[in-house]
RNA sequence: GUGGGUGUAGCUCAGUUGGUUAGAGCGCCGGAUUGUGGAUCCGGAGGUCGCGGGUUCGAAACCCGUCACUCACCCCA
């Protein structure tokens, strides 16, 4: 048996309407602050996320999906929407729009991770990107939309963090404050820690060991060697997610893991996801456009799982479609199936929700189908009904069998249909 | 990449110190009702016991290997 790749998974129809649920809530919200859709390829040249995301991140390093194409050209399955969005963003020269340029999408993603709880090989995401807006309020629309959409879908347990990384010169004066520190402190931290320091020393503080995050306790902080300008930006988001009452908590450990983020970073987590807790996370990136090869351009953005969220959705949101009217046709015996074939077709043609089982051969299968596909309606057509011009429609509750002449069957049907 | 757990019917799972024909519940199909659903009763179909070796008179069970799934580490959405 070919069985799907590992990681990758199939979502049933049983599954499809919490889905449906999810992404129908984030485009309203989306749509609802401004954001129009964008839809970028899910595999672009290697180069623009190896440069984007950064060479030495774990992303790069060993979780991209990259093969050759015939040509020699190496080329990547997205690991993230962001990389793609900012390089249709400048090859389509959106900058000379003076319509604001915000854009959602929605999409799969591809990670080369072992899977568990929480974190698949192909995964979904839906994100957000506001370019060319250097005002905190652009930070402000973009978590509120991230926290209105999560909200939206009563999803539990939810803390929003925040921080402010600083500009790159912020961070080039700090890293060498914060690598004496943790050098100092070096025996106490753990192995991965300890390399950090050298590869990656501001991920120390996000480090989980409880023994690290007691060493680091006394760290020096970022937040004390951000230049003025960095400070007073990040006050200002900070006093709109006040006024538009966000609730949001300082985390000055908080860093992301990809290398484009600076200033405002973000992070939304929950309790109730395994050991995987973040659900959605985003940030200022004003340098990526300009690195990308286009003008110099603020940007900030965010992604959210959507296996995440539909993970943590509430089966009680998740509402059973409501009881569309629907025609069961049971046509059977030899010109009976032939005329249940027309007026499932008439039926059809006519706007009205009809199906039928052509593995049922006698009426009492017929009848069972009806009753498990919840129908409110079977039209019986039997070799009798042919004979007689009649198919008897049949309400599935009361019970009650009415005879429709069946070369006027919508006209007949349609009434008690809307009536009921 | 590293570690733990689990692989028996479509699904959820039993299966005794290794013993003869591998079971149950649910689901499915049929009958009771020769043309009327759900409930009940009766009957039926459905299995390379993940795969490959080994031990044994005999393996679903024990040993080795392997694969898959899963959880966790790492990292992240």
């Amino acid at each position: 048996m070919i069985k799907g790749i590992k990681g990758v998974k199939d979502l049933l129809p049983e599954e499809t309407p919490r889905w449906r649920l999810i992404e129908e809530t984030a485009r309203r919200w989306a749509t609802g602050y401004g954001f129009q859709e964008i839809r970028i390829p899910i595999f672009e040249v290697t180069t623009l996320f190896a440069r984007s995301i950064g060479a030495s991140t774990d992303i790069v390093e060993k979780e991209m999906y990259t093969f050759q194409d015939r040509d020699g050209t190496s080329l990547t399955l997205r690991p993230e929407g962001t990389a793609g969005t900012v390089r249709a963003y400048i090859e389509h020269n959106r900058a000379a729009d003076p319509v604001p340029q915000k854009y959602f999408y929605f999409g799969p993603m591809f990670r080369h991770e072992r899977p568990q709880a929480g974190r698949l090989r192909q995964f979904h995401q839906f994100g957000v990107e506001s370019f060319g807006i250097a005002d905190p309020r652009a930070d402000v629309e973009v978590i509120a939309l991230l926290w209105r959409v999560l909200s939206a879908l009563a999803l539990p347990g939810l803390t929003l963090e925040i921080n402010n990384l600083g500009d790159t010169a912020d961070r080039e004066t700090y890293r060498p404050q914060l690598v004496a520190y943790l050098k100092q402190h070096e025996e106490k931290l753990c192995g991965n820690c300890k390399r950090r320091i050298e590869t990656n020393p501001l991920r120390v503080l996000d480090c989980k060991v409880p023994d690290c995050r007691t060493a680091t306790e006394a760290a020096p902080h970022l937040a004390d060697t951000l230049s003025e300008k960095a400070r007073t930006y990040f006050a200002g988001v900070l006093a709109g997610l006040d006024a538009i009452r966000i609730p949001y908590h300082l985390n000055h450990r908080l860093v992301r893991g990809l290398d484009y983020y600076g200033l405002t970073t973000f992070e939304v987590t929950t309790t109730n996801l395994g050991a995987q807790n973040a659900v959605g996370a985003g940030g200022r990136y004003d340098g990526l456009v300009e690195t990308l090869g286009g003008p110099p351009t603020p940007a900030v953005g965010f992604a959210v799982g959507l296996e995440r969220m539909a993970m943590m959705l509430p089966d009680t949101a998740v509402v059973s479609t409501p009881g569309y009217t629907t025609v069961y046709v049971a046509g059977f015996g030899i010109q009976g199936s032939a005329a249940g074939l027309l007026s499932l077709e008439e039926l059809r043609k006519a706007g009205i929700r009809a199906v039928s089982d052509f593995r049922s051969g006698t009426l009492k299968a017929h009848l069972r189908q009806a009753d498990r596909l919840g129908c409110r309606y079977t039209l019986i057509v039997g070799d009798d009904e042919v004979v007689k011009g009649l198919g008897v429609l049949r309400n599935m509750e009361t019970k009650v069998q009415l005879d429709i002449p069946l070369l006027s069957l919508i006209p007949h049907v349609l009434p008690l249909l809307s009536g009921s």
